[in-house]
DNA sequence: CGTGTTTGACCGGCGC
DNA sequence: GCGCCGGTCAAACACG
C-alpha cells in the first residue's frame, strides 16, 4: 500500500462500485428492508426529506471516516517506504561484505540421503545472515518489518521460538482470478517454478500445491498455491522468501502461454521478464489480465534492475490502479458484498430503522 | 533421454 | 506422550 494509492481516484476508499455513488438524491429510501432487492430500492424515487437529511449526514460522516482511513494508510505506506529503503541499504551493505556461503549450501547438493534435518540447517544457516537476500526489496510489500527481521542472526541461545519467527522468510500473498474449470494450480508471476508436492489441507477441500523456484537452484523462495475455500475461482498464491537472483530471461516461445516442460499440469513459466511481479501484484487481486499487465509493467519498471524513473513509475502505478479498480467493479460478487455491507451499515445507523 | 509432475510416505512442529 | 496436520522427499511416471 503506497501513498500513491490513496491519491488514485480509482482507489479512493469511496468505492464506486457499479451503482452510482450513493448520491444524495438516490439514497436508498427503503432502508428498512435492505434484503429486498437493493437495486430496486436504489432506483426508487425519494420520499422523505428528513430521512434524506439524516442519510446525508451519515454519508458525510462516512466520507470523513474514509478520509481518515486514507490518511492512516498513507502514513503506514510512508513508514513502509522508509523501512524498505533502510532494508535495501542494509542488504547492499551486507552484499559487499558477505557473499559466499549461500551458494555452497545448495549448490554443493546435500548428501544423497534424505537428511532433511541437515539440509535444512544448512539452508537456514545460509539464509539467516541475510547475505543472499534479494537485492531488490520489492518483493514483500505487505511485510516491511520482515526484511529487517531477516537481518537478525538466528544464533543459538535466546528464545528460539521468537527468533525463529523473526527469521521466517517474508510471506506475501497473491490472489489471482482463475477459471474454475481449470484444475491446474498455476499462477503466472514470471518466475519458473517447479512443483514438488501437493496436499489436501484440512481447512480447504482443494489441494494445495507446493512450488520451488527452479530458475536458480539455490533460490530459497517457495510458493504455495491453493484455491480459495470461499471462492474457487480465486487462486491464492503464498510466497515465502525472496528470490536471490534476477528474473529468468524471457522465453519468446512461451510468451503466449503458460506451458511448462511437461505441460500437463504446469508450474508457472515466465511469460515476460518479470521482477517480483508477485510483489506488485499481491495487492492487486483477481485478474489474469491484470496480472499480465502488471508483469509487463513491472518489467518495464525495472529495466536493468533499476527503476526507469519516477514518471514512468507513476504511469505504471496509475495503470495498475485503474486495472485494480476495473477488476473490482466488474466482479458481481464484490458488488453484491459491498452493497450488502453498505446497506447493512446504513440501516444500522439509520434513525428511522424499525 | 532430459525435464517436470504425481503421489504415497516420511518428518517434525504443535496442541491436547 | 500421542495424534494430527502441514510440509517435504523421492521413486515412478509422463511428455516432448
Amino acid at each position: 500500500m503506497d501513498p500513491w494509492i490513496s491519491s488514485q481516484p480509482s482507489l479512493s476508499l469511496d468505492l464506486h462500485v457499479g451503482l452510482p455513488p450513493l448520491s444524495r438524491h438516490q439514497a436508498p429510501v427503503a432502508l428498512a428492508k435492505p434484503k429486498v432487492l437493493l437495486e430496486e430500492n436504489f432506483l426508487q424515487p425519494l420520499k422523505k426529506e428528513p430521512e434524506v437529511a439524516a442519510l446525508e449526514t451519515e454519508l458525510q460522516r462516512m466520507s470523513e471516516e474514509n478520509r481518515r482511513l486514507a490518511e492512516a494508510l498513507t502514513a503506514v505506506a510512508a513508514k513502509y517506504e522508509a523501512l524498505r529503503s533502510q532494508y535495501t541499504e542494509m542488504v547492499a551493505a551486507g552484499a559487499t561484505t558477505t557473499t559466499g556461503p549461500s551458494s555452497t549450501s545448495e549448490g554443493g547438493s546435500v548428501s544423497p540421503s534424505r537428511k532433511r534435518k541437515t539440509s535444512e540447517s544448512l539452508d537456514t544457516a545460509a539464509a539467516a545472515p541475510g547475505a543472499q537476500q534479494h537485492p531488490h526489496g520489492l518483493h514483500g510489500g505487505q511485510h516491511p518489518g520482515g526484511a529487517a527481521a531477516d537481518q537478525m542472526e538466528c544464533t543459538s541461545g535466546e528464545p528460539c521460538k521468537r527468533i525463529r519467527e523473526e527469521c521466517k522468510p517474508k510471506v506475501s500473498k497473491l490472489y489471482v482470478h482463475a477459471d474454475p474449470s481449470d484444475l491446474s494450480l498455476v499462477v503466472k508471476d514470471g518466475y519458473q517454478w517447479r512443483k514438488y508436492g501437493q496436499k489436501v489441507t484440512k481447512d480447504n477441500p482443494c489441494p494445495r500445491a507446493y512450488f520451488r523456484c527452479s530458475f536458480a537452484p539455490a533460490c530459497p523462495v517457495k510458493k504455495k498455491v491453493q484455491r480459495s475455500a470461499d471462492d474457487n475461482t480465486i487462486l491464492v498464491a503464498t510466497y515465502e522468501g525472496e528470490h536471490n537472483h534476477g528474473q529468468p530471461p524471457p522465453a519468446p516461445s512461451q510468451q503466449a502461454h503458460d506451458g511448462s516442460g511437461a505441460s500437463k499440469n504446469a508450474a508457472a513459466k515466465p511469460p515476460s521478464p518479470p521482477r517480483p511481479a508477485a510483489a506488485a501484484a499481491q495487492a492487486a487481486p483477481h485478474h489474469p489480465q491484470l496480472h499480465q499487465q502488471q508483469q509487463d509493467v513491472v518489467a518495464a519498471m525495472s529495466v536493468g534492475g533499476e527503476p526507469v524513473g519516477a514518471a514512468a513509475s507513476e504511469l505504471i502505478r496509475r495503470n495498475l490502479a485503474e486495472q485494480m479498480a476495473m477488476t473490482l467493479t466488474r466482479d458481481p460478487s464484490f458488488k453484491a458484498a459491498l452493497v450488502t455491507a453498505l446497506s447493512g451499515r446504513i440501516l444500522e445507523l439509520s434513525p428511522t430503522k424499525d
